[in-house]
RNA sequence: GCGGGGGUCGCCUAGCCUGGUAGGGCGUGGGAUUGCUAAUCCCAUGUCCGUAAGGACCCGUGGGUUCAAAUCCCAUCCCCCGCGCCA
């Protein structure tokens, strides 16, 4: 949510955004609601003025044993006119906070303005792009030939965009949470666990609406949603308080599995594990002052940079335009990760920062004194490592002539062995 | 799941029975006083609307009763204690 005071001084640059962004928002009609919103509050303030004053008329009347009749007379209209007016106030504002909340974030100045990821920049590469002396396979062959992963009996028994891991794959799995919680907790990120099925209100400090519809699964008959990645948990998780500015900046390192519709995503890497409905993931969620936002942007992505490079798997950076941009966020880096099989870099970390935008509809403030005056801090996200992804990765990079996977050396360790 | 207790402006707490301007303490900031420190005293310290003056709102949440609700009624969420069930 933008600040609406924001919205209704800089107009132009609220315009600006939505045309940069090239998304369909009525921008007119909030500004039209929003001046109906205040016009109501100040006439409803001003008639509970008058019966706030009445009220205390009555009481002193009766104190002092004087009659009140008339005064309650009068007041009972009041009331009633008072009832009226606020159930128009309590509909404009809901209509709209409804169209507020629809609204995308601002969009950082070094962002590319473009319609699509067309638009989008290579900031920089790393690593050198594997060569196999061998035909290569891509991920599904290597993982069928050995067993690793069954996606037959999984859309048996789940549908399209599941899988039944197997074997050394399910230790490379963990092996890759292990890995990046270690990584982390190096950096003194804080480890979160976090609920992995959170109410509306909370997945809505964190996402926007149309995500509901696209990504976000509903359990039947409750009031709760299947998270589509720790960052929804983690946003939510200090929302309505006011931390202490010397706490600041949290740094949390959030692991949780993540479950998304994918609707809308037809037709695009249909088989494999590559866009999967669940998958696991290790998160960078920092909670920063505003004015430091901007180097911790830049540090997180350092961070996932670091993990691949340790990996040794070869990527590169890019920054999204405002056309890719995600609608919560004002600036994205994508890594891209190299992925032999389908001889192509492909998205494995997205890292953002969201400004106040999340933290303003969470309620989450700081301060640094107890007397002071609160403001919003900023929040941003980053992936570590979504498991599956970097499983692709793996296998289809790390493969051997004779059709086994080399297992990269910080991961060696926690599997035991060196090659599947 | 059942029974009992509870949720008050950053934290703690009074007020609820008996409806009529939400009071106090702590913390924090400012000021006064004081060789220094401490102590003491005064003021400030939530959100929204407004350029301001000013005003409205705020007692877990949502309804209801009433001229008027922190207070009475109903529903709901969460926490604590006991019982039951349970990986």
């Amino acid at each position: 949510m933008l600040d609406p005071k924001l919205v209704k001084e800089k107009p132009e640059i609220v315009r600006k955004m939505l045309a940069d962004r090239h998304v369909q928002f009525d921008f007119d009609l909030l500004l039209s609601l929003d001046g109906k919103r205040r016009e109501l509050i100040v006439k409803t303030d001003e008639l509970r003025k008058l019966k706030n004053k009445m009220g205390l008329d009555v009481a002193t009347k009766k104190k002092s044993g004087q009659s009140a009749d008339s005064v309650i007379a009068e007041m009972q209209k009041v009331s009633q006119e008072l009832q009226i007016l606020e159930a128009d106030q309590i509909k404009v504002g809901a209509d709209y906070d409804r169209l507020a909340m629809t609204m995308p974030n601002l969009i950082h100045d070094s962002v590319p303005i473009g319609a699509d990821n067309s638009a989008n920049v290579v900031v920089r590469s790393w690593g050198a792009v594997p060569k196999f002396d061998f035909k290569i396979k891509d991920h599904i062959d290597i993982s069928q030939e050995l067993g690793l992963v069954d996606l037959e009996r999984a859309a048996k028994t789940a549908g399209a965009r599941f899988y039944y891991l197997k074997n050394s794959l399910v230790r490379l799995n963990q092996a890759l949470i292990h890995f990046a919680l270690d990584f982390l907790t190096e950096k003194q990120y804080g480890l979160i666990q976090p609920p992995y099925m959170i109410n509306r209100s909370s997945m809505e400090g964190a996402i926007i609406a149309d995500d509901f519809e696209n990504v976000i699964y509903k359990v039947q008959d409750e009031d709760l949603f299947l998270i589509g990645t720790s960052e929804h948990s983690i946003a939510a998780m200090h929302a309505d308080e006011i931390l202490e500015g010397k706490d600041l900046p949290i740094r949390y390192a959030g692991v949780s599995p993540c479950f998304r519709k994918e609707a809308g995503a037809h037709g695009r890497d249909q088989k494999g594990i590559f866009r999967v409905h669940q998958f696991e993931k290790v998160e960078q969620y920092v909670f920063a002052r505003p004015e430091e936002s901007w180097k911790e942007h830049e540090k997180m992505l350092a961070v996932a940079e670091e993990f691949y490079q340790k990996l040794e798997i070869p990527y590169r950076v890019m920054l999204l335009s405002s056309g890719d941009l995600g609608k919560v966020s004002a600036k994205t880096y994508d890594i891209e990760a190299w992925m032999a099989g389908q001889n192509s870099y492909r998205e494995i970390v997205s890292c953002s920062n969201c400004l106040d935008f999340q933290t303003r509809r969470l309620k989450i403030r700081f301060r640094d004194k107890s007397n002071e005056q609160t403001q919003y801090l900023h929040s941003l996200n980053s992936t570590l490592v979504a498991t599956t992804r970097t499983l692709v990765a793996i296998m289809e990079n790390f493969q051997t002539h004779d059709g086994h996977i080399s297992v990269p050396k910080p991961l060696q360790k926690y599997l035991g062995s060196s090659t599947i």
